[in-house]
DNA sequence: TTGAAAGGTGAACCGGGTTTCAAGTTTTCT
DNA sequence: AGAAAACTTGAAACCCGGTTCACCTTTCAA
């Protein structure tokens, strides 16, 4: 079996249980500075200072800086869905599903900031990475509405740019009190607060639908 | 795209309307030049360049590549304001208001990327201005909707948050249909739906308001 | 047991971009 | 006009971190 070359990681890719665990310090070091620091504040000497490996070391696994910061993006993009997923397993109404979404991606943001900032980076040193992770989870976030309007407790005309709006306003929420403020507002209040907007919209009287 | 500079350009505020030329130039082109590489990639040679000065020059106006971006972010958090405010001049129906600003950050936002990254790449290089911009942004949606609510048209429990969620969606649907995909969906459309998303909720029965 | 492949090491190389500077030119002020 | 202040210039100093490389150690499979 041939290595395509879709993963940069394909031909670097550890062959045993030593390289295995070296590619795991480094991934997590990478994390940490890259998190604290920024992309280019961070420096690979740092990275490897932290893992407890050699300079060299380094370029057994990753071609580049650039190399190792896709691949985090990557890694963190499939955590965070995975958290996602976790917090969906048991099905509920619609709306509420949107809700244990969103308190979920709040605590997951506070417990991890580095990966929101470093997923944020990605628009500037990784753009397909970041493309790709908010258009994987904007399409998951439709597929949820569309599910709720087949079961017809959402309405039946949600597209796209509701998803993406419901998207930003989870994002910035979760700059704004998981990341920026944490713990301001419990993740469970913003949740709810949001919720209630999806909910009902924020006008007085809530009028007919046409 | 006035300066009213206050702290870091006061040393080196010019003298002379040779001067105050110069400095316009450095601004317009590295606004030309962080927009299309990002802060990174962008060089001040190449900034000179394109304004036509000397490499030396760059820093008769500014202490570093740094400062010149932050000088940037805080004109185009200027500009942002003023194209939002002069969009708003006409009294109209708090939803209505609501709509007519984001169809106008829209236009904006597709009529100048540039500004849009560079405010974005900020929470990297300056995090500081990054923060007064959105925070400054959310001040004025959160007053808007305080004045709606006065008026009877908003729920009276609106709160900083809801602000903060407007802004998410606004900024996200900017991003999506402005910046990546311009002309996919006109901003008026755009405009229209999440308006509709924040007047009647997502939900297939609207029901009743407090 | 042993040779080959995988992994580890860190000093040195290297390029490129920021920043400095000393000398020149233009503008302003008296 | 004359001198000081403002501004310009671009070569070169400087800095610094990414990347390479030749050699060493460990793991693995036959």
């Amino acid at each position: 079996m041939e290595k395509h070359e879709s993963a940069p990681l394909d031909a670097k890719r550890p062959r045993t249980e030593r390289g295995r665990r070296t590619l795991r310090k480094l991934l997590d070091a990478a994390a940490i500075e890259f998190g604290e620091k920024g992309f280019h504040e961070a420096s690979i000497s740092t990275i490897t200072a932290r893992a407890g490996t050699a300079l060299g070391s380094f370029y057994t696994y990753f071609d580049s800086k650039e190399a190792i910061f896709q691949a985090l993006v990557r890694d963190m993009s499939e955590a965070v869905k995975l958290a996602a997923r976790e917090a969906l397993d048991e099905p509920a109404p619609a709306l509420e599903r949107e809700r244990q979404a969103l308190a979920a991606f709040l605590r997951f943001a506070a417990e991890h900031k580095e990966v929101y900032r470093i997923i944020d980076e990605a628009e500037f040193v990784d753009p397909e990475s970041y493309r790709q992770h908010y258009e994987t989870t904007g399409a998951r976030i439709l597929e949820r509405l569309r599910e709720g309007a087949r079961k017809g407790e959402l309405r039946g005309d949600l597209e796209e740019a509701h998803a993406w709006a419901i998207m930003g306003m989870n994002v910035f929420l979760g700059l704004r009190y998981a990341v920026w403020d944490d713990g301001a507002m419990p993740p469970e209040r913003v949740a709810a607060l949001a919720n209630d907007l999806l909910a009902r919209g924020i006008a007085r009287l809530a009028p007919q639908g046409d």
